[in-house]
DNA sequence: ATGTTAGGGTGTGGGT
DNA sequence: ACCCACACCCTAA
């Protein structure tokens, strides 16, 4: 039957208002979205978008039929024909004879009764065994003949060794012919009109010959969308266990202007339909309560049935461009298709803008059920662009709409039925109902969900629908697919789903695999509190920068099997297509960036500017990815194995050049260093930035080290662990402080909010100007105060959430009892409705349930926790197993605090934590106090003039008394002070031997496990040094560095230093200015080492006289970096 | 069908 | 009791 008849009536001869450039009428539209049915319709593309239509003095939908899309294959002529036996004769091939072997041999079974071909030259980067330039046999032909075989393609024919092209579908052909680059204005210069119209679009046109669409050469600005939010409310029928759709609310924006702010009012049209629970019967004085509502326009059907009709009529009319929603595509789609059979809907494809037959397939239905409609699922985009707990529509309200807790309504699914009771509490429904269709919408713009991705997929061509499903492989694939053949290079085929399942995947038993090459280097953290300023220095984009410097591309790098080749191209070769495409994504962005610099620049521009420039970056950064991703039809494990070594080559002498000059490099990530400058004015830190910056960057022409930004504080962990106070500047040149937290579990969604809470207290403690006894005391005092509000059940439930995803179907955990989210899930799915599944985020609270069971078992839902008497909170859990650890951690490189100290404040038993605690024995430990500032250095070691007994010096105080005072042979009778000259002396020998340490070290390698490998691997020189570049796999050699030898010195400086002391000790004044005598004797040699100037002969000339050559470091000119950004996954 | 590797942390279970 | 491998999760880059 037809569909149900519209207001607008069809306009069936399109108006060809519109000329083209040559003066041609033609039908000028801008397309949105593509669909094809290769089984149903080969060799046809469905555009739909929307033209202008002259009539309504407006946009209206249109659907544009590209037909007659061949087919279009490459045939290799092999250098010499093979026999019956497919073994090479001396017969040459001719293009010639390729064309009748196809004719004769193919065409027939591919029951062509025409095809067209032409002899072409090609290129071909993507297999060693294939020529890389090539004359090739083009071949096309209608795509209502098969393709090729499988078989043949692959091993070929007499004449031809294989065939390319064949897997590729319909619309990759049109797009990369017509070099269409996503959402744009085209003008078909022959269309024709339709008469039995196949969409339900206002216009239909068909076109004939796909090479008649062009693309329109100064564009206007993309047309508005007509914008429909949809959400819904389900119950689960108590009767049969099925899952009714019972509500819907909608909300129309007719005119959404995508290059424009978003829209204030949110939309111009909103209404609700509704029915009763297939169990219940709707309240008495429903008619009346409806009658007085006025919020909103509601319809009340006595069916679903009734209800989805009501849907898909409204959606017909609408016609929207885009379907807005939260968790359509993890869930509602799917609801909506189950519904829309289960009531026997007809006419489904309504939703869609292609007439079809109704399928009763679920799978079929969902798979296209709006098809030429945009959908857009802002559970899917928030998972693409913001960092959450989760996404579920309440967190989002909070996270991106700044909402409080409790300005929106919670409802648990389960609650619904209970609104159907009296027709009140239904119109409380519908109010939430629509509310959150409103939250919904508002966090779409919010997001610039959609201007976005018509960026994104502007910038790598393909089709946007597929934006908005996520996944970076496509768009990565279309990218490159567009630039290899515009570049008349052949590309990689698709792989079918049947190919990628049988190589052997190396993964652990479970769905993660094992790498498949070595990444980022990550440098030994020297963990500790620094409360000298820090300097934060980072490559700018590493990955794509590597690619560029070193032109590693398909086209430059040959594809070998071999793990370990890591050789560089060729210096003269060519840019290749990689390297090209990158910079033009970098210099797109800086232009971007540029134009955004304008200070007279509407906010409408400068909002699409910025979007345009964010989603250039994405593109650039994602590209490193695709490379070593499995399933890319680009994959190519050397060259993302290439780009790796690199980087850790790169992060590696960037570290020893900072070492060569003289600072210390205390951690580093990838593409970044952190320096302790031991300074406290932070210009002078922004100066040591520019000249490291201005050292690095002179190595390269393309990779740009930056300054990232200047810590005040920081407590460095572990690797990818640490917290810090970032100093910034505002536009007055005023200090300005923040907190930044990285991979500590105050983090992290799987710690409560409540051990999150107690250590970010914990943290405001530590990175404090408060003294030092303070913190420590602080710190107890809040523990002492969670523990008591805990006890006395004055914490919220909410804080004591633990959130976890569920990576796979709950049903394929192995030991699901072993995991507290999987428990609970596998529990709450048993209730209907809403089920969790892979990729969904559980939330759980550990309670005491009376059983004797491991906390990961006693894990509930907090509506179970909510409704149960016997369920309480498990204090002791959150206390020992939360709160604990996390603050200890973070205690850690504290003195004056540990985990058994922790563990009292928090009432904990504490006799597990007496054991494993450090040696609390001697009363002032010098080296506990500083050793994590100052890691490998030795101590200083003397020998009594007297006994020959070897003192070991680790700070004025060994125990209770100055070392200068006893010896550490305790029947000796002399006082190291008494010899003060001869330690001194010993001091001036000990530094010596570091400084020929140092020397030497820059002349042999003296790790032996690095001798092997020095052999084949040849030295790499930095400046005037020879310096091991790498052991096996990859390790760095520990050479004794500038760094170490400053190290070592700071560290002497350090332990003869009286005012580092916390309480400054009444010594006898011999003693006090004999350590201050020695500690002057290392100061002779440090005070040459200024951080303005370095000159190590300069600096090492009072001790050591030796012939070397300086190392001039260029003058330091005073200014300050003028754009820092902050980057997201920038490597 | 859905980009990579590096690395920390919890918890379990088996072996010594 | 201790060590270790393993599965699982989430983060940094
Ligand atoms: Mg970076
Ligand atoms: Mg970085």
């Amino acid at each position: 039957t037809d569909p149900a008849p519209l207001r607008c009536a069809r306009i069936t001869r399109p108006m060809l208002t519109v000329k083209d450039s040559a003066g041609n009428p033609v039908f000028r539209f801008f397309w949105w979205d593509a669909y094809e049915n290769v089984t149903k319709r080969p060799g046809e593309i469905f555009l739909f978008g929307k033209t202008y239509c002259d009539a309504v003095k407006s946009y209206v939908s249109c659907c544009v039929v590209v037909q007659n899309v061949e087919r279009k294959i490459y045939l290799l002529p092999r250098t010499h024909v093979l026999d019956l036996h497919r073994r090479p004769t001396d017969t040459p091939v001719s293009m010639i004879d390729v064309y009748h072997e196809f004719n004769n041999n193919y065409a027939p079974r591919l029951c062509l009764k025409s095809f067209k071909s032409r002899k072409v030259t090609k290129y071909y980067c993507f297999d060693p065994n294939i020529p890389t330039e090539s004359e090739y046999l083009e071949i096309r032909y209608s795509g209502k003949n098969p393709r090729v075989d499988a078989d043949i393609c692959k091993d070929g024919g007499k004449t031809f060794s294989c065939v390319f092209g064949s897997r590729s579908s319909f619309l990759e052909i049109f797009l990369l012919e017509r070099r269409i680059k996503g959402p744009c204005w085209l003008d078909i210069v022959n269309p024709e009109p339709v008469h039995n119209p196949v969409s339900y679009c206002k216009f239909e046109i068909h076109c004939s010959k796909p090479i008649d669409v062009s693309i329109v050469q100064d564009p206007p600005p993309p047309p508005s969308l007509v914008a429909l939010t949809i959400n819904m409310q389900t119950v689960v029928n108590s009767t049969n266990m099925q899952n009714e759709i019972v509500m819907m609310s909608f909300l129309v924006h007719s005119k959404y202007a995508v290059d424009k702010k978003p829209p204030n009012p949110l939309f111009q049209q909103h209404f609700c339909v509704f029915t009763r629970p297939g169990d219940q019967n709707f309240p008495y004085d429903i008619h009346n309560a409806l009658q007085t509502f006025k919020a909103t326009k509601v319809q009340k059907m006595d069916s679903e049935r009734a209800l989805l009709n009501y849907f898909l009529l409204q959606v017909q009319k609408i016609d929207p461009d885009v379907v807005v929603g939260h968790d359509l595509l993890d869930y509602q789609i799917g609801l909506l298709c189950e519904r829309l059979l289960h009531c026997k809907t007809s006419n489904i494809s309504r939703l869609s803008k292609v007439k079809r037959a109704d399928v009763p397939n679920k799978r079929l239905l969902e798979k296209d059920l709006f098809v030429g409609r945009l959908v857009c699922d802002i559970k899917l985009s928030s998972k693409e662009l913001i960092k959450s707990r989760s996404y579920d529509l309440g967190t989002l309200c909070q996270n991106v709409l700044k909402l409080g807790q409790g300005e929106r309504i919670e409802m648990e699914s389960d609650e619904v039925p209970r609104f159907f009771q009296t027709s009140t509490d239904i119109l409380k429904l519908i109010t939430f109902t629509m509310q959150d269709a409103a939250y919904i919408l508002k966090i779409m713009y919010e997001l610039n969900v959609i201007p976005l991705a018509l960026q994104i997929t502007n910038i790598a061509g393909n089709v946007m629908s597929r934006t908005l499903l996520g996944g970076r492989s496509e768009r990565n694939e279309l990218l490159l697919l567009h630039a290899f053949s515009e570049r008349d290079y052949i590309v990689p085929e698709k792989n079918t789903f049947k190919d990628l399942d049988d190589g052997e995947t190396k993964r652990n038993a479970s769905s993660k695999k094992k790498p498949a090459y070595s990444g980022g280097l990550v440098l030994d953290p020297k963990v500790g509190f620094y409360d000298k300023l820090v300097l934060l220095m980072d490559f700018n984009s590493l990955y794509p920068s590597i690619i560029q410097e070193y032109n590693i591309c398909f086209t430059t790098i040959s594809s070998t099997d071999s793990e370990e080749d890591i050789s560089l191209p060729d210096q003269q070769l060519p840019p290749g297509i990689l390297p090209t495409e990158i910079r033009k994504l970098v210099e797109s962005r800086r232009y971007v960036k540029k134009l955004m610099n304008n200070p007279d620049l509407a906010p409408d521009l400068k909002m699409q500017y910025n979007i345009r420039q964010m989603a250039l970056k994405l593109t650039a950064n994602s590209m490193y990815g695709c490379l070593g991703f499995v399933h890319s039809r680009f994959y190519a494990k050397n060259l993302a194995a290439l780009v790796t070594f690199k980087g850790r080559e790169i992060l590696t002498n960037t570290k020893d050049l900072v070492e060569k000059m003289l600072y210390q490099v205390i951690y580093g990530d990838t593409d970044s260093i952190m320096i302790n400058t031991n300074t406290l004015e932070y210009d002078d830190v922004f100066k040591i930035g520019v000249r490291i910056k201005q050292e690095v960057n002179k190595l390269y022409k393309q990779i740009e080290l930056d300054i990232d930004g200047v810590f005040k504080y920081l407590l460095l962990l572990k690797k990818k662990k640490y917290a810090a106070v970032v100093i910034s500047k505002d536009r007055n040149h005023q200090l300005q402080y923040h907190q930044e937290h990285k991979g500590l579990d105050i983090v992290r969604r799987d710690w409560s909010q409540l051990a999150a809470t107690a250590g970010k207290v914990t943290l405001d403690n530590i990175l404090n100007d408060q003294p030092y006894e303070d913190r420590i005391e602080n710190i107890h005092a809040h523990l002492a105060k969670l523990k008591e509000d805990l006890d006395q059940n004055k914490v919220p439930l909410s804080l004591l959430v633990i959130t976890k995803q569920l990576t796979k179907d709950p049903r394929l955990y192995n030991n699901h009892t072993q995991f507290p989210h999987v428990q609970v899930a596998l529990r709450y799915n048993k209730r209907g409705g809403r089920v969790f599944k892979a990729g969904d985020i559980v939330s759980y609270i550990i309670c005491e349930d009376g059983t004797n069971l491991p906390a990961t078992q006693r894990a509930y839902h907090i509506e179970e926790l909510k409704n149960s008497e016997h369920l309480k909170i498990d204090i002791k859990y959150y206390l020992g197993q939360q709160i604990h650890p996390v603050v200890s951690r973070l205690c850690e490189p504290l003195e004056g605090t540990d985990l058994y100290q922790i563990a009292n404040c928090l009432g904990l038993d504490t006799t597990n934590f007496k054991k494993p605690v450090r040696s609390t024995t001697e009363p002032t430990d010098n080296l506990a106090k500083t050793r994590n500032l100052f890691t490998n250095v030795d101590p200083f070691v003397f020998i009594c003039t007297s006994c020959k007994t070897e003192n070991k010096v680790t700070g004025v105080f060994d125990g209770n008394v100055p070392f200068l005072t006893k010896c550490a042979n305790p029947e000796c009778g002399i006082r190291p002070i008494d010899y003060l000259g001869s330690v001194s002396n010993q001091l001036t020998l000990s530094i010596r031997g570091y400084i020929k340490q140092y020397y030497r070290n820059q002349l042999t390698c003296e790790d032996p496990a690095c001798v092997n490998e020095t052999t084949r691997v040849p030295l790499k020189f930095v400046g005037k040094y020879p310096i091991c570049t790498f052991c096996k796999k990859g390790i760095m050699y520990q050479k004794y560095t500038e760094g170490d030898l400053y190290n070592q010195l700071r560290y002497f400086q350090h332990i003869f230093d009286l005012s580092k002391l916390g309480k400054r000790p009444i010594l006898d004044g011999t003693i006090e200015s004999g350590i201050h005598n020695l500690k002057e004797t290392v100061e002779r040699v440090l005070q040459h080492s200024g951080y303005a100037t370095i000159n190590l002969t300069k600096l090492f000339s009072s001790l050591f006289v030796q012939n070397r050559d300086s190392i001039i470091l260029p003058s330091v000119e005073n200014h300050t970096i003028d754009e820092y950004e902050e980057d997201f996954d920038d490597f």
